[in-house]
DNA sequence: AATGAATGAGGCTTCATTCAT
DNA sequence: GATGAATGAAGCCTCATTCAT
């Protein structure tokens, strides 16, 4: 692995156990295992890694959704699969996650975000596009807007449970199921 | 004001202007007018000021939402009054939100989030009983869950316009409508 | 003393021992008894303290040489003493010389410099003033231009040995002698 | 030009650029367009390289000096030529000349000034033992000893004018004709 | 000889916090 | 309660220097 990505996976683990604000760049380097020195040859500051840590989460979600998704099921099968996922994911990383919306945020980085996230509503549409053109879900639908609902609510919903809540579990598996059934009757899925 | 609210509102100013990690005690005190040890008489920390913005907002939010909704009209209308309100708002205290979103990720505060919220949830909850109760919206609906969902969904749409778009206006009513149609179908809304 | 008054006086005792480029801040404040920190509140670089030590050597300069000159002493006599006095300021305070002029120079603060430096102008400029109505020196001498070549000769001279050379005293006496017999000619002394 | 003559040239440059505090190694040889550790084959620090520089500046001015300087002309006339060549350096190169000042006091290199700064005091000297022989100026002058009176005052004025005045031309024609006056006087020059 | 990525000691600077007034 | 000059711990960041290629 060469430096660089030494140093966002060794800030990806820091930010995630100590927090943005009380994390210390000598955090970092000491878990890359290289000199103070190098941070600076590849980022200027601490939070200017943040949008590379973004675009990794990024990646990761977009592979978990579709690893998780089965090619042979039913696009209601499917749908419970992406929820899911993106539950799974929001659970795992809910640090991380949290800190990329805080780091992205309070920086001049927040225009990346839109392109980080291009890929994800880009499969999102076209995992709807097809339902739409096999009939599985209502012809009104406009694919690319509604991709960015689809993630906006269900990330939103599972922040809702691992970002905000204490509780979880049982909690979750009622969100998803309401998520599922929200998105079920919104997108008039056919059964 | 009191020396308290000055440092709220002076907060408030200086994270909009510099973003939390770099506003510096004394830039809150400076704009407060007040002296240096004075901001530790009312807040032990930079960060403590946070719920205090976080209730200010949602209370202008939720005054918003009440103030835009007309009690004698139609379930879909109010819908459309509501999303609208939350738009504006979102629009208006775009950085402030950020920065919300920032600050109570960034620390310990987290988990007083959810309960500054609740009367926002509670609102739609209430609204959403009303038309359940006259077979507005159908009748498989939670209430309670279903509130969550419905201000996650709304806020994520107006933040993706707001927060990380640089274009607007045509934009926020195109996806208003969206979320509107979305919500409509997700809801079983008679109209 | 004012904090002030003693970073600039211990900022001529580090900046006499060590030089300018090895001294640290943190040798400055050791010196003067305040916290680093409180620097900072006075100067925003090592640097920046130069005008004011400069300020000082100036002050100093001019009081020596109004201590050394006779009132009653005939104006060639007068002259001797200016560059006696001249003389054992640089031999005196030689490193500072050197390092007020590095430092100046190295800075922004070049324009400083004459600013400073016109009291001392000002002063020799009276002095020939006086020997000039008193026809003790040549009538076509422009007061004002000559004071700065009067100080700009004894000065380069004083510096020549004490600066630069490594030998001193006998070599002083003769440059000493030699300035005055130069100046004589130059003012057309009449003794 | 090879990369011991890229090096020093390119420390002029940024010397002038930056001054010698600000001046980084990478920054000169980022514009000697050669690699960080080439520079150590060298010299061995930055201050090091000024005596090359200040060697340079001498062989400038004197080759300035020698061609201003026309055989055939009588004494006074060559004194104007002399004052004439050694303000025009010091107008052009009056930040290096600076920086050498600045450069070699706040070194270890001071003792090395008296050393590149000889051929120019001989040239000084047969120029006055000419003058002397000739009976053009009075018979009192040691003209090693007055070599350096001579060029300490003529630099000393002319740095008056370039380094330290914001204003410049008229005043640099006015300070000329004053320091001519002052030789003239000082040597006693039979015109 | 030449390179330039990597190093890490150490100086610079900030800024939360204190406390005498 | 209010003040704000002073503090100094702590982290940032630079940049001279090295060394494997």
């Amino acid at each position: 692995m060469n430096k660089k990505e030494k140093i966002v996976q060794a800030a990806i683990e820091v930010f995630k156990e100590k927090g943005i604000e009380k994390t210390k760049i000598s955090d970092i380097v000491k878990l890359a295992n290289i000199a103070q020195g190098t941070f600076y040859l590849y980022f200027p500051s601490k939070l200017s890694v943040m949008p590379a840590i973004a675009e990794i989460m990024v990646e990761k979600t977009i592979t978990a959704v579709k690893n998780n998704v089965r090619e042979d099921e039913a696009f209601f099968i499917q749908m419970e699969q992406v929820v899911d996922a993106v539950f799974n994911i929001t659970s795992e990383y809910r640090e991380i996650l949290a800190l990329i919306y805080a780091g992205l945020a309070s920086t001049e980085h927040l225009k990346e975000w839109e392109t980080v996230y291009q890929p994800f509503y880009s499969w999102i549409s076209e995992f709807l596009t097809k339902a739409k053109n096999s009939g599985t879900i209502r012809d009104s639908i406009h694919v690319e807007r509604t991709s960015k609902l689809f993630i906006g609510l269900v990330e939103s919903a599972a922040e809702q449970i691992y970002l905000y809540d204490t509780k979880q579990d049982d909690q979750a598996n009622i969100q998803k199921a309401e998520v599922l059934d929200f998105l079920t009757h919104a997108l008039n899925v056919k059964k």
